[in-house]
DNA sequence: ATCAAATTTCAGTAATTACTGAAACTTCGA
DNA sequence: TCGAAGTTTCAGTAATTACTGAAATTTGAT
């Protein structure tokens, strides 16, 4: 490892823990993140120093979170793992996996709660505080798949917008004027 | 603890981990989350089970990502939590506070790694990746940096639109016709 | 089918993180 | 300024999570 990429590598290692994964799993992606080539299980243990078994489930997990993929060479029974570079795909997997895993079973959970017959006013109090807390979760979830599906393009001129587009959404208000809200 | 306010703490303390707090701490959100009144450190150890000390110190963690704020009571030493329940108030908490911890350490060192002079052809790659994942998370930073600023309503607007938002940039690209992208 | 290379599983161990209870500290009324 | 109520700190311990190496399994060429 070079200097440069044994910094990016070390700083994933520490970040990990910040993001939900542990150190080796960042390292790992780090390391196959800025790899010129797909790299082997061994490769990535020899460079890591770590055992060739911490690799193969830090491999797995990097797969689950479809953030590293298998690719085979010809002629060679060796698995090999890449990482998708361009940013905003990497960006959308992300929000996608982290919506399924973070939000979904608290979505669950709430619509379950909601449905209860609040037993006491403290229930009452509790449970519209879920719906809020609900409503919330899931219009970002559904804001969510809706954002999957634009192109990065859009995406990145919306964002650029930034709050900008505050004043377009005040000017559709005014074409369309006396619509509800 | 009703059992509906039972299995909503339940569920926080067992998606803690995922949300990068521990079980406590999510208990404790949880539980003051839908207090009809503030609560105080007591009570709240009392109800979870737990010790004292792990509720200061949950309660301190709690305060340093600003979601639960302390109150004083007249006539009462002793001090009261509760949380703010504007859903959007909470989210925005929460963004705002996920970048500090998980995206601007980053950032700075992206920036510093890409002042480096790239001692090789795998150093210049790998540069080049780092490159595009410093401009998409500083994007992503101004973003919610802007978006912050809009207000509640707006942003349900905005997030109601969905993708549909694209057609409207397409107007908009229409209208102001030959300027830039 | 057999063998060797590659990968995965898993039981045991190391390292980390969470939690407790006792002691120290802080605050405020008398 | 004293003392009691309240809060925090911290060293020790419990619980959890990460990691290793050996054994088991899978894979594919011959």
């Amino acid at each position: 490892m070079t200097p440069l990429v044994q910094s990016f590598v070390g700083h994933f290692g520490e970040m990990g823990s910040r993001w939900g994964i542990n150190r080796t799993v960042g390292q790992i992606y780090a390391l196959i993140f800025v790899s010129p080539t797909a790299l082997c299980a061994d490769e990535i243990a020899d460079t890591l120093g770590c055992s060739r078994s911490n690799v193969s489930m830090g491999l797995k997990e990097l797969q689950s979170w479809r953030l590293v993929k298998m690719k085979h060479v010809a002629g060679d029974r060796r698995e090999f793992f890449e990482a998708p570079t361009d940013a905003w795909e990497v960006f959308r997997t992300l929000a996608e996996e982290r919506r399924r895993r973070e939000m979904e079973p608290t979505l669950t959970m709430l619509r379950s709660a909601l449905l209860e017959e609040p037993g006491s006013e403290a229930d009452r109090i509790a449970q519209e505080r879920m719906r809020s807390m609900h409503d919330l979760i899931d219009l970002m979830s559904t804001w969510f798949d809706d954002v999957q599906r634009l192109d990065a393009q859009t995406l990145a001129k919306l964002m650029r917008m930034g709050s900008k587009v505050q004043k377009l959404l005040e000017l559709t208000g005014q074409l369309k004027s006396g619509s509800k809200e």
